[in-house]
DNA sequence: GGCAATTCTATACACTTGTATAGACAATGG
DNA sequence: CCATTGTCTATACAAGTGTATAGAATTGCC
């Protein structure tokens, strides 16, 4: 399940004519094709390869299909996503709230004009098998990275962590799910999305920390 | 916002021939596609009109568009569900615990073979504007229901409960969102997402009572 | 320079899509 | 009874789709 070695990562000695275009270029081009209003799964080969100017057979010799396509703009976008938010997050350790921090962060990249967010939070329920994994994929890494953060910041400040893992999964999903449906509201409706986000992490938050007193006390719950 | 008085409801005094297909078999039609490795967004007139055994003109009699089908879909899924699940819920109360009780419930119709769940879980974020907003109305109506029904278990119990409404609509997308991606695992690793899923739904009431308490006590957080 | 490898374009085929148009069938109201 | 009205089918069209095939263009290596 590692990184296969990509056509791109070796140089490839071309022997003959130079590439003009790049399957970078494709993904921008199909980037540059979604939105709010356009979803990845209603892409045509014929379309990305007319954004990216260049014509449809060409196509075949960066992807095998449109699938493979969307799987690699899905990987390009979680790792772009988990740089952003992950260091915002580990940067909000100083400041006042953590969780505040970290979803005025992820609201951020919500309004910002790049199309990461877009395709993690919608799309990664409909689409190929092969879709949905590499969306789910990287919402593992996320909730991997969260965990790490959350046990990190359980000992720092003493307090309990029942089950981090799942505290972890438990806020990226609803934080991703909610997320998605607030992404069409009008912009001035945002302040009031994220302030109710913030309130629904906290409670997970303090529900793992309750949970972990109480297990500590022998109060196993059920 | 209530119910629009659909063609189908008033018998419509035919003054022609009556029609040999309704509504509701195109419904049934269109669900009869969709599936796991099918969406309702690639859903073609000439398909579901196929499928239903009529000329793909004559679905026109019956609605606009897909869109208007899809439409209709979600809502009768949701409908169809929130009895489902409501239902279950309210008799879980008499029972040991009601979380676990709804979950289970909710996991029996993510096993079932009606499409209703999912309808709700996925497409939730892709197609029109129009789609989406009714699958929002219905998990709006979820929401709606479940705060209602914490409140009364809350009073029941003595508990508090620190915006229930956002309890609610924590729960509702936490279940929806790990629904859909637990939904194409192999069956035998069902129970055990079923039960991760009952540890986060507690943290979450755990959360909210707990966030009452000290709310009570005068600790406003943050 | 010439060869070979590689990338790209052009054209074409078979197919699906949404929908326009026109006509056939059936039931009802006068 | 029969014209009217609503429902359905048949046919057709323009557009778009994925991809197969063949050839042109451009580069690197000998």
């Amino acid at each position: 399940m590692a990184d296969s070695p990509n056509d791109t990562s070796r140089p490839r000695a071309h022997h003959g004519r130079r590439a003009v275009i790049s399957r970078e270029d494709l993904i921008s081009a199909a980037l540059a094709l979604v939105g709010p209003h356009r979803s990845v799964s209603t892409l045509s080969l014929r379309e990305v390869a007319r954004e990216a100017g260049i014509a449809p057979n060409s196509f075949y010799r960066h992807f095998r299909d449109i699938d493979e396509l969307a799987v690699a703009m899905i990987e390009e976008a979680g790792s772009a996503l988990r740089k952003i938010i992950g260091g915002a997050r580990t940067r909000a350790v100083s400041g006042r709230s953590v969780v505040r921090g970290s979803i005025e962060s992820f609201m951020e990249q919500l309004t910002a004009d790049q199309k990461f967010l877009h395709l993690l939070m919608r799309e990664g329920t409909v689409g190929s098998e092969a879709f949905k994994q590499a969306v789910e994929k990287q919402l593992q890494y996320f909730e991997e990275e969260l965990c790490t953060d959350l046990m990190r910041l359980a000992s720092a400040n003493h307090t309990g962590l029942y089950k981090p893992e799942l505290a972890a999964k438990a806020i990226t999903r609803l934080v991703f799910a909610h997320g998605a449906s607030i992404m069409d509201l009008p912009p001035d409706k945002l302040p009031e999305a994220a302030e109710q986000m913030v309130v629904m992490v906290r409670m997970i938050m303090l529900g793992t920390q309750t949970m972990a007193e109480r297990a500590a006390k022998g109060e196993l719950p059920d």
